[in-house]
RNA sequence: GGAGAGAUGGCUGAGUGGUCGAAAGCGCUCCCCUGCUAAGGGAGUAAGGGCUAAUACCCCUUCGAGGGUUCGAAUCCCUCUCUCUCCGCCA
């Protein structure tokens, strides 16, 4: 969310930002809200103060053994008036907060103009795009010459979406989310969690997939349903909801491998073949916690985290800073990392890295204490993925298939694979 | 699944209708005292919100959550959630 004194002092300001995502922020209709708020929250606080203090006169007249009577003739109607002024406070700051709810993220200055993926901006390039003496196949071809990659049997058991990997191809997955793991908690200064997968909607709304999002998310059935985690952001960020931090307990730097779930509504015929765009896929995730004076130079930081995963697997890629309509609600400026795939002839989204300043803290109440004020304050949050392992894999086999349909594991992946070099048929 | 106990401030823990945002202790902060240390004395120490230029006053809300009774609820009633103990079951 966003402070609501900043919508209430400074709308224009607001308005202008908003209007950069291509989103109309009706200013004019939130004053007229607004001051109605004010003037009842004023009322209602003062009828409220009055029923407080006649309450103690008449506990005070009565244990001076007085007839009190009087007194409760005097506060007969306040209860009406008090109840009747509550109940259009309540209804008025509801819609306030629905209007709050429904409001993106201010940008950073940094984020470019652009009203679609199109207009993302190219930061820089690392690696070399390979070249093959051979016609490169993508990872589909390659994986159902190698055996290993069964679509039909997922489709038999999930529908669409689904995929079934076997032998060293799915351990080449676990074999990345190992190495991922193990760079971020030894190397990089994050602590590993382990966290629920399944998560109440009160969560969801913290880190802003609720209430806008409902349609991306799968959700159980019962009174209180929960939903399937659509990243690891979600627990992860969660974890310091309505908390007050130390301030040299920051930052905090947590990561966590889990499948996500995404219904990938309104994404029909987009990236049907293969396993770029499925319903489950396994991501290690990092999250960051910061003071807000460090969030920029901590994204800086997050981004070379990604990086550095796909530069030690040898995997060209690119940076490209989202464009005003391309980022993310929650987001005031994100980093994507575009691996590049052979198959594709393409460089394709594997990292997504942002900084949400104080949004998604204020929808959690997530705070620190600064000790230059001694008060709490909200945090900035950050969140990354490092990398997606579904991608990643398509990425391994595809940069690092041979002219047989063969694939090589790359060095550092090796001893996660007991040793092993080449997935390659079986002869 | 059965039986029972409980949920109060950073922590422990008192408080069964009235000036209780809440005793006391611990912890923490500041001050005093004291060669140093230890001990001792004093003061302060929740969060959210409104108003405001203000992190100054003042006011409102909050004792697991939501309803109810009442002029007035931490305290009484109802519903729910969670935690703990014992038994059973289970990975």
């Amino acid at each position: 969310m966003i402070d609501s004194k900043l919508l209430r002092q400074s709308p224009a300001d607001v308005k202008a930002n908003l209007a950069r995502r291509g989103f109309t922020f009706d200013a004019a209709a939130y004053a007229v809200l607004e001051e109605q708020r004010k003037t009842l929250q004023v009322d209602t606080e003062s009828l409220r103060n009055e029923r407080n203090s006649s309450a103690r006169q008449i506990g005070k007249a009565k244990s001076q053994g007085e007839d009190v009577a009087p007194l409760l003739v005097a506060v007969k109607d306040l209860g009406d008036r008090l109840d009747a002024s509550e109940a259009r406070l309540q209804s008025i700051q509801a819609e306030l907060h629905t209007i709050e709810l429904d409001l993106p993220n201010l940008m950073h200055d940094d984020v470019p103009e652009g009203n679609s993926e199109e207009d993302n901006r190219e930061l820089r390039r690392w690696g070399d795009v390979p070249e093959f003496d051979f016609k490169a196949v993508d990872h589909v071809d390659l994986g159902a010459g190698l055996g290993l990659l069964d679509f039909d049997a997922a489709s038999r058991i999930s529908g669409s979406r689904f995929t079934v990997m076997h032998g060293p191809l799915a351990r080449l997955q676990r074999a990345l989310i190992q190495f991922m793991l193990d760079v971020h908690t030894i190397e990089h200064g994050y602590q590993e969690v382990y966290v629920p997968y399944l998560v109440q909607e009160q969560a969801l709304f913290g880190t802003s997939q609720l209430p806008k999002f409902e349609e991306d998310l799968f959700k159980t059935s019962g009174d209180t349903p929960y939903y399937l985690i659509p990243t690891a952001e979600v627990p992860l960020t969660n974890l310091v909801r309505e908390q007050i931090l130390d301030a040299d307990s920051l930052p905090r730097r947590y990561v966590a491998h889990t499948p996500c779930f995404r219904s990938e509504a309104g994404s029909y015929g987009k990236d049907t073949r293969g396993m770029i765009r499925q319903h489950q896929f396994e991501k290690v995730e990092l999250v960051q916690m910061v003071a807000p004076a460090d969030s920029n130079d901590a994204l800086e930081a997050l981004t070379g985290h990604a990086e550095q995963i796909l530069q030690r697997l040898g995997l060209a890629y690119r940076v490209v800073i989202l464009c005003a309509g391309d980022l993310g609600f929650g987001s005031s400026k994100t980093y994507d990392l575009e691996v590049w795939l052979p198959g594709q002839n393409n460089y394709r989204e594997i990292s997504s890295c942002s900084c949400c300043t104080d949004f998604q803290a204020r929808r959690m109440q997530a705070r620190w204490r600064n000790p230059e004020s001694g008060r709490p304050e909200l945090l900035h949050t950050l969140n990354g993925s490092a990398l997606a392992a579904g991608r990643a894999l398509v990425a391994v086999m595809e940069n690092y298939q041979d002219k047989d349909g063969n694939i090589r594991i790359p060095d550092v992946l090796v001893p996660y694979m007991n040793g092993l070099e080449v997935i390659s048929k079986k002869v």
